[in-house]
DNA sequence: CTGTTAGCGCCTTCAC
DNA sequence: GTGAAGGCGCTAACAG
């Protein structure tokens, strides 16, 4: 089944090929009766411009690129969600790929992105100097970093402020004052570093050393840690305080604690981060910080959109400021 | 900052424009030598070939489409991690677009995907006849649809047994022998449309018309809803099951029924469907029906990835099997 | 207002 | 083995 081209229209309205393709593009130097037949034309054989064709011969492809690092996650929900609407009020495509946070592998996505000609690229980066975002300032196309932020001047970023979060999170802690502390940092990225500091930073005198646990990105792996967790802190013996960096493990510690008999938040207060919407219907509704993804999604696709139209040539930083929801696993 | 192309490679290297080209196919007709020579001066500017130029001139994109109702659910996590593990591992990449349920919409996304010449498409339609799924047809394109079932012998499908897995729950919710049943339907689609009917096939006598609840999509739809069901079915009367066609939104019923004191299982056995990761970890975890949703992206993608192959002329279908997950919400 | 003429970057015969 | 030439479908000057 042979596509129909520009050429079959313009043979069967009578016209030449350039007039198509100004109706095509809108354009008003067209008599409207000769536009008329055209689009009848078009209709008529719901004739559908090649893009390839148009991205071939100098149009933007109106499609840009999004490097996430892996779909089952709550955060790349919202974050389609955000980019979604933007993108597609402005009538531009997306297309996805994940980098599974393997930076050959990320790599190898902005390859492939680039090649297939988007205008611009969304990504959420396994780090802010991977190679991966070293090629795309190398190729000159617009780009946005999601979740991460650089010190390069030339690079724009949206990014929560985790910081702030981690330090709204120990205020609320202090003010618990608690026999100790125990921060559980679950994965090790640039985000999850700056929470801690910040809570670090805010924190009274007296937490206990960071217990670093890598890998520990799902629910499941908090169940499994969490007996660990209570036995090196003693969590029976002492009223505790319990950080984990994010909610999706920090709900795995609850329901652990629970089975063994520690009390949420009698004995042990629980506290995440992200604020994921298990969060507010799970067995103890879990304190977090939020941070709007969806908005995070839509600020980053929008920026990359004033990039792309070059309505500014200065990179857009942001950061997204978080806010403390406190719930059940933290009320004393 | 300029595109370097096919024939600045050439020049470079001093060989004609189709050499390169084949070694950019690994064509074997290149002597050892000059491959080598070539290849090393791709490498050196760091080439990348034009997919729109290589497009146009007749090779397929290795770019499929996905067309999904909307993002902010489960369901598209789970799907797009099975997609994207079959379609990476085959060197394809895809672009998504979401209908938003609306069949206009994605109508239009079925043109920008055809426009930007996709190899193949995939679909979670708003329903098995929907205009976007006749231009599919039309336009001849390899295209399988997922999570919708089709009569016409000639599209493939990938979906679950919806209808089975009604049966499934009835004939669990038969065994708990409660005096009414009730079933909410919370979304009109023919998925939620076969459930209901494999429940009502299969249940024992005696269960309450069906209320039919357009759009409670979510989980404070259910929660908004359950007072008036509640006072409907006459709960606190007598002992109920309840059928709620979509976990996320029974979960919101169980969260309301819990504050207006009705316990969950005694007073009101409730049970869902989908089996999302929530069921297993919120408040009264929940009965449910699983549909294993990534194995459905995985499924749908090896097979469009067949038709495009042509491997096979014929459609596949295939109906996912379900199966029963029985947690706290019905153990009496 | 409309048609003509060049490309855009690559692939694929067809010769050599 | 390798090169030359034509064409994929469309847009963007440049003429009328």
């Amino acid at each position: 089944m042979k596509h129909i081209t520009i050429a079959d229209i313009a043979r069967e309205a009578g016209v030449s090929k350039a007039t198509v393709s100004r109706v095509l593009s809108k354009s008003n130097l067209v008599s409207e009766k000769t536009a008329n037949r055209i689009s009848s034309v078009i209709e008529k054989y719901s004739y559908i411009p090649n893009v390839l064709a148009q991205g071939l011969a100098g149009k933007p492809t109106r499609n840009i690129g999004v490097i996430v690092d892996e779909f089952p996650n709550n955060f790349y929900i919202d974050l389609a969600d955000g980019i979604d609407k933007v993108v597609s009020a402005n009538n531009y495509t997306f297309q996805v790929m994940s980098s599974q946070w393997e930076p050959e592998r990320e790599l190898e996505g902005v390859h492939s992105m680039l090649k297939s000609r988007v205008d611009g690229l969304l990504i959420t980066p396994v780090s802010c100097d991977s190679p991966a975002v070293l090629e795309l300032k190398k190729s000159g196309i617009p780009f946005v970093l999601i979740n991460s932020k650089s010190e390069d001047p030339d690079v724009s970023y949206v990014c929560c402020d985790n910081y702030k979060g981690g330090a709204l999170l120990a205020e609320h802690v202090n003010s618990l004052g608690h026999e100790q502390v125990i921060i559980v940092s679950v994965f090790d990225h640039e985000t999850v570093r700056d929470r801690i500091r910040g809570f670090e930073d805010t924190l009274r005198a007296g937490a206990l050393p960071v217990i670093r646990y890598a890998n520990a990105k799902t629910y499941n792996d908090g169940y499994e840690l969490a007996p660990t967790v209570a036995e090196y802190g003693s969590i029976t013996e002492k009223k505790t305080s319990l950080f984990v960096t994010n909610d999706y493990v920090a709900i795995g510690f609850i329901t652990r604690f629970l089975e063994m008999g520690i009390s949420i938040p009698r004995q042990a207060a629980v506290a995440g981060f992200d604020d994921i919407r298990l969060s507010s219907i799970c067995r103890v509704p879990l304190t977090s910080v939020s941070q709007s993804v969806c908005e995070m999604g839509r600020t980053a696709a929008e920026y990359l959109l004033n990039l792309i139209k070059k309505s500014s040539r200065f990179p857009f930083r942001k950061l997204i400021d978080p806010h403390l929801v406190i719930r059940e696993s933290t009320k004393m």
